[in-house]
DNA sequence: AGTGAAAGAACGAAAAC
DNA sequence: GTTTTCGTTCTTTCACT
């Protein structure tokens, strides 16, 4: 499908806040209320728009500890592989998880607490996973950036 | 602040799925309407849900090609870190930029169409900037898990 | 902290241009 | 594409516990 201006323009308010109001919409855009509102409703019924989400703030809810770990298996098997990416999809400590090239297989974004709930995270969850060769974690010192908000 | 199981489990929801009412809120956690909308109001006020936003999907909008790209300065003094902070946050292809421990200085996370994208984002956009020393990408070959919702 | 009631605003669908 | 209308639903405030 293909987006017209009119379209970009939701898609970036909407990503910016969601909670604007299809009037609100229409005046930036100079449409009327129900045309608004009609390409809404295309949008997510194309999947363009996934959903809609609040999002906390980490350091309000003592979770401001971010840590990105690279995994490397022993074994690559597919079988190794699907079980591996089901026990990480289970860990809600892992916000994001990507299979990657390079010298590691996987790459995790891992939120916690602070570095004993993060050592806490390693020793019983991570490590007790079968197959895993060796690890390597990356500190973060600074949030510098972190949206959500894809430009088209 | 501190968060009764109430709060937790409404901001369990909001983070699903933000259009959520407070009407099927208060069914879910048999609370009064009014109740689950003074508790929102609270959570929105204190800054533990900091927004709301649309989620697109990366594929629909050819933005599905992800890469983490680790960068290392030449000089750290105060002034070239903000300098650099600066130009990479006002980047739209980068989503995300953590200053980090180890070899490298700088995470990012790239999202653009493709290869040939992130070739031309990388000569034209990251490699003009003043102060870059080397750089490492690291390319997703699969999308395993990629949340925002924070587990409480 | 909580509730119920009521006004006001927005949604969602249909009509007609 | 637009405007207008209308019933329904949700939001928000208020009085009260």
């Amino acid at each position: 499908m293909k987006l017209d201006d009119k379209d970009q323009q939701i898609l970036e308010y909407l990503q910016q806040d969601s909670k604007m109001t299809n009037k609100q919409l229409s005046m930036k855009l100079d449409l009327s209320v129900t045309a608004v509102y009609e390409r809404i409703k295309r949008l997510e019924r194309e999947g363009i728009i996934s959903k809609y989400v609040a999002l906390l703030n980490p350091e309000k809810v003592e979770k401001a500890f971010t840590v990105f770990c690279q995994i490397k298996l022993i074994q690559h098997t597919r079988n190794y592989l699907t079980r591996f990416e089901a026990e990480i999809t289970s860990l809600p400590e892992v916000l994001e998880c990507f299979h990657v090239s390079g010298e590691y297989d996987y790459i995790l974004k891992v939120l916690v607490k602070d570095m004993a709930a993060y050592r806490e995270f390693m020793v019983t969850k991570l490590t007790t996973l079968d197959h895993i060769g060796s690890t390597q974690s990356t500190f973060t010192i600074e949030k510098v950036k972190n949206t959500t908000a894809i430009k088209l």
